[in-house]
DNA sequence: CTTCAATATCTCAGTACTGTAATTCTCAAC
DNA sequence: GTTGAGAATTACAGTACTGAGATATTGAAG
């Protein structure tokens, strides 16, 4: 499994757009190899940003893997350690606190909560001021546990991040919070034009 | 929603390391607002890789968000679009190319083809060599659909990562791709170590 | 020809959620 | 004090897969 596997195949490659669009990170656009003259055609903003997505979504997928398999040790989802780990550093949270901060839907919130105290980790308790909000807090059980694998996580994903150097991670991270941000920040156009 | 709402809270953020770590983008650590003295600590390896899987996990979500509801339009998922998509660039493909290009499982290969299939938009065909072995490929009414959305499916994608300029893009690119495959050679360590 | 490890696909139960609707409660306006 | 829009959580059905095992086939070795 070492990525593409570079057989080339008799793929006729159709003489379209350079593919790429998928989630998951699809084909990964050639450099067309069949083309008129020897001459190299300038990227198109778009065939750029198809890759970019490309290459977000495999990276994301591929880093996902290492961090997921390092919280399944402990019998964790990614999800619920993203509860308990912003439970860790912040105190007790609001449901729906907890829900803007890792992104889930609102039923999702409801059912990680469950399944968290269900294991003793996480417990509701009401909130004085309004009484149709809760708040989700670490147990004791749950605090030991994240600051016994927290630590561990860290070096996991400092270890699947590896491969660029500090230099690259910080560039990385600035152009990944601007794209993030502003990705977010647009309507998500439902085609209703 | 505009992002993190910067409400501060009553948060007693613990004097721990700087907090990030979840799947769906958390927290996000702060400054550190309470520390000894005003002496900025320089980020630790780990701090800084923690930030980047926060980031990272946060644009790809957001960009999803946008490429989900693009497709979506035409009721297909993303893993559904991105196997018409190569199949569209590529030609007919062994399921288990297929696999490897999308980065299912096994199992998700079989289903996708076959609701592809049900939708009339994909066949299966035997391989002639390898009776074990079924090639996926487009019907012409699949042919013809992806031939027009895709065109619109890479606009909506460009908008979606407009925040970052063309210079930008290509810089993230060249950073996602060395993160990723760096990423998908390390061993997955299951923890016996 | 047999054996058998390896490969390709399929089956199917299980999982981790999402999205919609229902419920409960708040707050501002009348 | 009522009314009602809106917010916070929950309930629940549905979805898009995953992962492990089953089945069929191949190809190399004996």
């Amino acid at each position: 499994m070492s990525e593409e596997s570079r057989t080339a195949r008799k793929g006729r490659s159709r003489g379209r757009t350079s593919s790429a669009a998928a989630v998951k990170a699809p084909s990964g656009a050639r450099p067309a190899e069949g083309r008129p003259a020897g001459r190299a055609r300038a990227a198109s903003a778009e065939d750029t940003a198809l890759k970019l997505w490309v290459v977000l979504a495999r990276s994301q997928l591929a880093v996902a893997r290492h961090a997921e398999a390092d919280v399944a040790r402990h019998g964790l989802t990614l999800a619920e350690f993203a509860i308990l780990e912003v439970l860790y550093h912040r105190g007790p949270l609001l449901l729906g606190e907890v829900q803007r901060k890792i992104l889930v839907s609102s039923g999702g919130v409801t059912y990680l909560v469950d399944r968290l105290a269900g294991k003793g980790l996480v417990e509701r308790r009401e909130c004085a001021h309004d009484r149709r909000a809760r708040y989700a807090a670490l147990t004791p059980a749950g605090e030991k546990l994240v600051a016994r694998i927290f630590p561990e996580h860290a070096r996991s994903i400092a270890r699947a991040v590896s491969g660029l150097s500090k230099t690259e991670q910080l560039q990385a991270i600035t152009l990944l919070r601007k794209l993030g941000t502003s990705a977010a920040d647009l309507p998500i156009s439902d085609g209703t034009s």
